[in-house]
Order: C-alpha cells, then sequence, then structure tokens
DNA sequence: AACATCACG
DNA sequence: ACGTACGTGATGTTT
C-alpha cells in the first residue's frame, strides 16, 4: 500500500519535473523520450529530500490528487469587508495574495485580494471583474478596501505568508501600502528545502505537498493569443481560483516550517532570506536610472558598423547567409572554406580564435559577434525597460533561480552587463544617478571567493598569505613558478596564477586549464600538481568534500544552506566528476553569497534608521551599488564597507573596495 | 522547446 | 573514444 502510494507520487511528480500531462502514462515518457538518467537523477532527488521513499507499485495506475470541495467567502459588501479586516487576529498566520492584470509588479492593476488564516478557508475581495456594473464599497472600491485592510497588511504583528510575496509587497508597495510583518514566503522555503528543482510554481508546489491539483490558471484566462487579463474573468470563476491561492499557501507555510525547521534550516531562512526582502523590495521598487538618450546614440554608432561588417562577412563569404545561424557560418567555414574542425562542427569563439591563422573571415565573425551581442542585448532592450512612470528600471531579483544560494536578476539581467571591452563597458556610462545630487557608489569584495576557500579548507599557507595583506595572484605566481626571494614576478606569471586560482576553484582539470592557457595540457598539469603540492589544505579540502558528498548526498555553506548532489557516487565518470566540482564549488559561491545577503539587510537597515536618502541598487554577487545622495557619501562610504567586511568573520581578513563617480562606468 | 552562443561574477 | 571549470539570463536559430 505505502508502496503503491509512493509509486503514484514519484509518478506524478515526474510529470512535473518533465512537463507531461499529468495523467501520462509510462508510454508517454517513452514517447517523450525522455533522457533516463535524467529520470534516474529526479528520482534520486525525490528520495533525497524524503518525498519518496520508495519506488515501486504500479506505474501504470492514474495519478490522483485529493478531491475538495471548498466554500471560499466573497466579499462583496463595505460591512462584511469590514467584519473580516476586524476579524484577523495578531500573531496568527495570515496569508496573502493579488490578483492583478500583469506579471510586472511595477505596471500590474489590482484586481483583487485573497486572504487565507487557515487551511480549507479562503476569503476574496474582487475590485474588477467581468461585467461589473456597481462600485461594492464606495465611490472608488479600490481605494476603499485598501483604506480598511491597510491597518491589517501594515500591522507587523501580524504574520503574512504568501507564495513571491515580494511581487504583492512591490504592487502594495505602488498602491501606498507597505506591507509589514512578511514571515514567510512558500516559493523562498520550497527553493530552500530543494534548490535544484526547476519550477516553484505554486500548482506545482501544491501537487508535490499537497497531492492536490488546483484550478488551472488558464481555466480562467485562456492561453496564447486569446489570452484575457484576470479584470475580464467572471466573478464567479475568480473568487474559487484567488481564494485557493490563498488557502493552498497557508496550508504549504505550516508544512515548509516544520520541514526547514526539521531540517535546521529555519534560522537560515528566516534571518537570511526573509530578513533580506525588505532590501529586495526597496532595491527593484527603488530601480536603476537608465540615461536613454546615450544608448540611442551608441546603438546607432553600433549600427552603422554593424552593417559594414556585415557586407564584408556577406564578400569574403562569397554568398549570402545568415551570420547569426551557426549552422550557416559552419557549412561556409568546415564544408567551403574546409577549415579544420577543432570541435564537431562548433563556431564558438574558442574556436574560431584558433580558426584565425587559417582564414580573415572567422575574426570578422567575432567583431560582428561582438557588436551584434552589443546592440542587441543591451543597448536596445535597455531602454525598452524603462518604466513609463518612474522613468527607472526594476530589474527582478530573484532568490530562487540558484542551487547555491546566490541571487539572480532578470527582466533586464543587470548582473552581466559588460566590463571586459571598452566598447562593452560603455554601457555603464547610462546606468548613473538620476540627479546631480546622487552619485554611484560601488563597493566590491575582493577576491571574496578565494577568502572563502581560505577559511573553509584551512590552508595555513594562503591564510597566510591572506593575513600579511599579499597580492594573492601574485603570491600564487610565486609558489607555482617556485620564484625565488629578490625574483621577479613576471607580469604574465601573475595573469597565468590568476587563472589558475580560479581554476582551482571551479575544479577544472589539466585540460580546462591548457585552453584558457594557451598551453600544452602537460604543462597544464605540471602547475596543478605545483599548486597542490603548495597549497596542501586546499587539496585536502577538495578530498575531503568529495568523500563527505559521497556519504551524505549533500553538501552546505558556512551558515547551513544544502544542496543535494546525487552523482558522485556515479559509474560514469563524467556525471561523477561533474557532482564534485559542483560538491566543491557550492560551499565557496553559497557562503559568499551569505556574505553579501548579509551585508545587504545591515546596510538596508542602516540607512532606513537613519533617515538616509541614499539607497541600494544593485547586487552583482561580490559587488553592491548604491545611489548615494551628496550629503551623505561620507558616512555611507564606511558604513557600506563596515557591513560587508564584519558580514561573516572569516579566518582571514575581507577587504571591500569602494568607488565614487557619476556613473557605474566611473564607479567601479 | 531545445540548442548554441556569449554577457557577467 | 569521450569529455573535459562553478553559477547565472538573454538572444537568435532551428525543430
Amino acid at each position: 500500500m505505502a508502496d503503491k502510494d509512493n509509486a503514484l507520487l514519484s509518478k506524478k511528480l515526474v510529470t512535473i519535473l518533465l512537463d507531461v500531462p499529468v495523467d501520462a502514462s509510462i508510454a508517454d515518457f517513452e514517447r517523450k523520450e525522455v533522457d533516463k538518467t535524467k529520470l534516474e537523477s529526479i528520482f534520486k532527488e525525490l528520495e533525497f529530500t524524503g518525498l519518496l521513499k520508495k519506488i515501486g507499485g504500479d506505474a501504470d495506475a492514474p495519478i490522483k490528487t485529493t478531491e475538495r470541495k471548498k466554500e471560499y467567502d466573497l466579499i462583496t459588501t463595505l460591512k462584511r469587508l469590514e467584519e473580516f479586516a476586524g476579524s484577523i487576529k495578531e500573531g496568527e498566520w495570515l496569508s496573502v495574495d493579488l490578483e492583478t492584470t500583469s506579471v510586472n509588479p511595477m505596471v500590474a492593476e489590482i484586481v483583487g485580494f485573497s486572504f487565507s488564516v487557515k487551511k480549507d478557508t479562503g476569503a476574496y475581495v474582487p475590485i474588477h471583474y467581468k461585467d461589473k456594473v456597481e462600485n461594492l464599497f464606495g465611490d472608488n472600491d479600490l481605494q476603499v478596501a485598501i483604506d480598511i485592510l491597510k491597518p491589517v497588511l501594515e500591522n507587523e504583528k501580524i504574520p503574512k505568508t504568501g507564495q513571491n510575496i515580494k511581487y504583492d509587497a512591490l504592487i502594495m508597495k505602488r498602491f501606498g501600502v507597505d506591507l509589514k510583518g512578511i514571515e514567510f514566503d512558500t516559493m523562498i522555503a520550497a527553493h530552500l528545502i530543494s534548490p535544484n528543482a526547476r519550477s516553484y510554481k505554486l500548482d506545482n508546489l501544491s501537487l508535490s505537498y499537497l497531492n492536490y491539483k488546483m484550478v488551472p490558471i488558464q481555466d480562467l484566462i485562456g492561453s496564447g493569443r486569446n489570452q484575457i487579463t484576470m479584470d475580464q474573468v467572471d466573478l464567479a470563476d475568480i473568487t474559487f481560483y484567488a481564494a485557493e491561492d490563498a488557502d493552498v499557501v497557508i496550508e504549504l507555510t505550516e508544512i515548509f516550517l516544520e520541514e526547514l525547521k526539521k531540517q535546521n534550516l529555519y534560522t537560515y531562512f528566516k534571518e537570511i532570506e526573509i530578513d533580506l526582502l525588505p532590501a529586495l523590495i526597496d532595491m527593484q521598487f527603488h530601480g536603476i536610472f537608465v540615461d536613454r538618450n546615450y544608448l540611442l546614440s551608441r546603438s546607432k554608432e553600433i549600427g552603422i558598423k554593424l552593417d559594414a561588417l556585415e557586407k564584408q562577412i556577406i564578400d569574403l563569404a562569397g554568398q549570402e547567409f545568415n551570420i547569426n545561424s551557426t549552422q550557416q557560418l559552419a557549412e561556409i567555414l568546415f564544408d567551403k572554406l574546409n577549415l579544420p574542425m577543432v570541435k564537431k562542427r562548433s563556431t564558438a569563439e574558442a574556436v574560431l580564435k584558433k580558426l584565425k591563422e587559417y582564414h580573415e573571415l572567422p575574426i570578422l565573425i567575432l567583431q560582428y559577434r561582438k557588436l551584434f551581442k552589443l546592440k542587441n542585448t543591451y543597448l536596445d532592450p535597455l531602454p525598452d525597460n524603462i518604466n513609463e512612470i518612474t522613468n527607472r528600471v526594476h530589474s527582478s531579483f530573484n532568490q530562487t533561480m540558484t542551487a547555491t544560494g546566490r541571487l539572480s536578476t532578470s527582466s533586464p539581467n543587470f548582473q552581466n552587463i559588460p566590463i571586459r571591452t571598452e566598447d562593452g563597458k560603455e554601457v555603464r556610462k547610462a546606468i548613473r544617478a538620476q540627479s546631480d545630487e546622487y552619485q554611484i557608489l560601488s563597493a566590491d569584495y575582493s577576491q571574496v571567493e578565494l577568502r572563502v576557500m581560505a577559511h573553509l579548507s584551512k590552508d595555513e599557507a594562503l591564510i597566510q598569505a591572506l593575513k600579511d595583506g599579499e597580492d594573492i595572484h601574485t603570491f600564487t605566481a610565486k609558489n607555482i613558478f617556485n620564484v625565488k626571494e629578490g625574483q621577479e614576478v613576471l607580469p604574465d606569471m601573475r595573469r597565468i596564477a590568476k587563472i589558475v586560482n580560479f581554476g582551482i576553484m571551479y575544479g577544472a582539470g589539466s585540460f580546462r586549464l591548457s585552453q584558457e592557457l594557451g598551453i600544452p595540457a602537460a604543462e597544464a598539469k605540471k602547475i596543478i600538481e605545483a599548486y597542490f603540492e603548495k597549497y596542501k589544505g586546499i587539496k585536502q579540502y577538495m578530498v575531503d568534500t568529495k568523500l563527505l558528498v559521497r556519504k551524505e548526498k549533500s553538501v552546505s555553506t558556512l551558515l547551513g544552506r544544502t544542496r543535494a548532489v546525487w552523482d558522485s557516487d556515479s559509474q560514469n565518470q563524467v556525471r561523477r566528476d561533474a557532482a564534485e566540482r559542483m560538491a566543491i564549488n557550492m560551499p565557496i559561491q553559497g557562503t559568499a553569497a551569505e556574505m553579501i545577503k548579509i551585508a545587504m539587510i545591515k546596510i538596508d537597515n542602516d540607512l532606513k534608521e537613519n533617515n538616509l536618502k541614499s539607497k541600494l541598487i544593485l547586487q552583482i554577487h561580490d559587488e553592491l551599488l548604491l545611489e548615494v545622495h551628496n550629503d551623505e557619501i561620507d558616512y555611507v562610504k564606511d558604513m557600506v564597507i563596515k557591513h560587508m567586511k564584519n558580514a561573516i568573520e572569516l579566518d582571514v581578513p575581507v577587504e571591500v573596495d569602494c568607488d565614487l563617480g557619476p556613473s557605474w562606468y566611473e564607479a567601479h
């Protein structure tokens, strides 16, 4: 019986993870030609997370979900709305969810509010719906509802939970409500419990953890070209859908709360991820000023260069073709021009660079790609992201997109703005303070991951060098090239050492290192051996980590965030090696992410407590960007450095570089 | 939807 | 013979 339940559960979860219909049979999996190893990995993850104890039973049995018929409250009069607001008790969970007209919280209109205080209950406060003929609460339904709900939403003694509550908080903030008492987020909790999963959408969580199939949003708004917005949905339909969301969230909150405590993750969850939310909400709300005219004029310049390059390339190729098509390019390079294939039919940068000695086309292609990327990924799209009302760009800061605990940014991604070439770096001139009263301050950790690795590995040589304030790449150069006292470390030696330092942290082998350095693999192998000879603690850390992950099937950061890694005992060496590299890197990358998260929390609190005008605007993994008011520069600069340095005490000093300027270009 | 490529830390 | 360094997101092509 238990086995059969588990089989059903496992099959259901697989259907979610692989996006096949919920009522799929094994035959459907076969038709989809699902990678067997991928399936295996998913099962192993399920096993690991405790959702699945055993795999067995009748795999072809239909998947059953719990049937629940619920009556949810539809609030349609002023009296009932007031009663509802008055009934919310301090100290008891309130799940909050908005129905809106857009996935973008900086433009979304509120269609309705839903709440739940207890499993199997929920209430919906409608604002807009199809065929609405009269106001329900007063002259302006939205304003009246906000006025009545505000004391509840802004009461920090009423603990709030939600699914991606940052989204709802941002919208409320736009409508003058400062959501307080945010204590839980089911999306963040689900991610912390299982950070390798692909999706943390509420309907998936409900199916996985509650065995309950929610009403699909498509049933209400359709999909594709005929999709409508939530304000065009019938009141009867929207009520169940909306209240169900809040209901499922409150039920999941209980479950996740227990699970976090059981896994000893609750303190991390609350003190890092939840406490970070106010900082992220404010960063996203405040946005970043982007100089539209500058980008427009740069785009024009690049566009002209691009046209010229295109003509040159077509000329040289001797035929028209789509330069952006790697397939067509491969035909020209490898079939027509008979250039040697370095790696299958790849035309990636590393390959084209090697082909430049045979023909002048590859180098032109690379130039074209650089400029094309610059124009189509940065110069042209960035202005499109400027919010018409705020005149700023409100990039999304995502807490649940990485397996290591880093943040990510999207729409637009502000964590990959160019810096490595001058052409690209100039994009940063457009990312600036909005007025002369403010400046951009950039503060970045100096080699933070290397310092974290020193701490985690307790490598004596590395720790001592960092304590002595040595230039760490020069120090490594001395070690791997056996530079004697008084002898000079040549610039090229330092360059190589820098690449080696990074390569080691990622678990690079001699092949990759030789590629990066442009040297024979045998030489790269010697360098790696020399490195581990000098840094014995690091060698030991890697040996220990591999043993640990084989035993525990997971690794963790300094503060206890975990990541399941289940291929460390794979028969397949490629997969096993990959798993070991992940296991080695995650504690390093993840701990560095924790440092900057703590710093952000402290900096945001400091700015607020002191009523400063300066604001955090961006995080780029080891760098923080602030828009600082001219009157506050001295205080903010010292304060930011202080909090960054003191975020987590390591066995080595933590250094922070800091700079100031009218734009990110000058500040970095 | 998957793949290839390339931008960042 | 094969594959070969961690973590992301956006874009364009191909299916």
